[in-house]
DNA sequence: CGCTTTTGACCTGCGC
DNA sequence: GCGCAGGTCAAAAGCG
C-alpha cells in the first residue's frame, strides 16, 4: 500500500496544478433533460451527458443530495431488477440496479439456474453464462474530477481487486469493488490520457448500505487538499485503511436517524450547473443549481436561501444530484465536480 | 492476524 | 473462429 501510496504521490507531484475539480457521474436524471437533444457520445452504450459542476465549494455534492428524491424514472427501471423493490431497500431511494442488491435480495429469488451457476463457480469461477443471459450491467455513472488523487474519497470503502492497462492511455485502469459483502458495487478509476490531471471515475451499481462511519463519528471527508494525504497514512486493515473510508458525521447522522443511507433533511447549496456533451461543445449550458422546493423537505430553509423562481428552474438538476446520493455517493466532499456522465446504455 | 494491494492468468464480449 | 481489449479472479506479498 504504501508502495502505491508513494506512486500516486508521485503523480500526484507531476499534476500539482489541480484546481480538484471533482465531476459528478450526472447524467442519468437528465433523462429528461437531454432525451431530445443530447447525444450518446460517452460511448456505444450511451451517455447521456453531463453535468459541469462548478463553485463545487465547501459543501459536498453529497450534502446536497441529502434531500429525498424521486428516482428518476429511467433509473426506476432501466433494468429489471427484482431487488428494486425488495423490503430491504425500502425507504431507499431505490436502484434501478439490482446486482447491487445480489446478496440479500437476489437471495431470495435465487434461481435453479442461478443455483447452478454459483455450484459451477466454485469449480471455476469464471465459467460462462449461459448465452442468452447477457450478463446485465448495473447502472453506471462516471465523474469525471480534476484531482491528484486517483482514488476519490466517497465515503465507502473499497478493495481493489485489478488493474489494467488501458489502450491508448499511459494510465491504468483500477477496479474497485465495495468492501461490503452485500454491496455489489464497484468502480473504475482511470486518469484521463488526454488530461492527466483529470481522473473518471466509473460506478456500476448502487450502495445497499449506509456509508461506513469512522469511530466517534469522526469525519472521513477531508477538505480536498488533505483528504487523500491524510487519510493516506491508514494504509490496510482496521479502520478502513488505504481505502476510502471517510465519512461525513453529519450525513451518517441524518443517516442513521432517518434512512439507512444517503438521504438527510441537508439543503442542498446553491450550485452552479452546467450541462454539456463530452465531444460537443455546443450543448453547453449552464443554469444555476438550486433545488426544488417540491423535491427538497426542507422547504423553509432552502426558500430562505432560494428564490422561488429559481427553485422551478432547477427540478432536473436537483433530481440527478439526488439520483447520485441516491446511488451512494455520500462522500464527495470539498471537491469540485466537472462532469458527471450517465453510462446507462439500458436507458436510452 | 486481518485486511488490502499487486499482478499474472483467465474469462468474456465484440469486431473482423 | 480468431484476436484484441476489457473485466475478474485469486495467490502472494505488504502493511498496521
Amino acid at each position: 500500500m504504501k508502495s502505491m501510496e508513494t506512486k500516486q504521490e508521485e503523480l500526484r507531484t507531476e499534476n500539482s496544478n489541480f484546481s480538484d475539480q471533482m465531476m459528478i457521474p450526472a447524467s442519468f436524471s437528465m433523462n429528461n433533460m437531454f432525451d431530445d437533444h443530447m447525444p450518446c457520445e460517452i460511448d456505444q452504450k450511451g451517455s447521456l451527458g453531463f453535468f459541469d459542476v462548478q463553485d463545487f465549494t465547501s459543501q459536498s455534492i453529497f450534502d446536497f443530495l441529502h434531500t429525498p428524491f424521486p428516482v428518476p424514472q429511467s433509473m426506476q427501471q432501466p433494468l429489471p431488477s427484482p431487488a428494486a423493490e425488495s423490503s430491504e431497500v425500502v425507504n431507499t431511494p431505490v436502484t434501478p440496479n439490482s446486482s447491487s442488491f445480489s446478496s440479500s435480495s437476489n437471495e431470495a429469488a435465487k434461481t435453479a439456474e442461478e443455483e447452478e451457476q454459483d455450484q459451477d463457480k466454485t469449480k471455476k469461477q469464471l465459467k460462462p453464462k449461459k448465452k442468452n443471459q447477457k450478463r446485465q450491467r448495473e447502472p453506471r455513472f462516471a465523474f469525471m474530477t480534476k484531482t491528484e488523487v486517483d482514488n476519490l474519497d466517497d465515503g465507502y470503502r473499497w478493495r481493489k481487486y485489478g488493474q489494467k492497462a488501458v489502450k491508448n492511455s499511459p494510465f491504468p485502469r483500477s477496479y474497485y469493488r465495495c468492501t461490503n459483502v452485500s454491496c455489489g458495487v464497484k468502480k473504475r478509476v482511470e486518469r484521463s490520457s488526454e488530461d492527466s490531471s483529470t481522473v473518471v471515475t466509473t460506478y456500476e451499481g448502487t450502495h445497499i448500505h449506509p456509508c461506513p462511519i469512522t469511530p466517534r463519528g469522526s469525519f472521513g471527508i477531508m477538505p480536498e487538499t488533505t483528504t487523500f494525504g491524510g487519510s493516506r497514512g491508514g494504509g490496510g486493515g482496521g479502520g478502513g485503511g488505504g481505502t476510502s473510508s471517510y465519512i461525513i458525521p453529519q450525513v451518517q447522522h441524518y443517516q442513521q436517524q432517518q434512512r439507512p443511507y444517503f438521504h438527510s433533511l441537508m439543503t442542498p447549496p446553491l450550485m452552479k450547473f452546467s450541462t454539456n456533451s463530452i465531444s460537443n461543445s455546443s450543448f453547453h449550458q449552464e443554469r444555476t443549481f438550486r433545488p426544488s422546493s417540491s423535491l427538497v423537505r426542507d422547504d423553509g430553509l432552502l426558500q430562505d436561501m432560494v428564490p422561488p423562481q429559481m427553485l422551478k428552474d432547477s427540478k432536473e438538476d436537483v433530481k440527478s444530484v439526488n439520483y447520485l446520493l441516491s446511488i451512494g455517493m455520500c462522500g464527495l466532499t470539498n471537491r469540485v465536480i466537472i462532469r458527471v456522465l450517465d453510462l446507462n446504455y439500458d436507458v436510452k
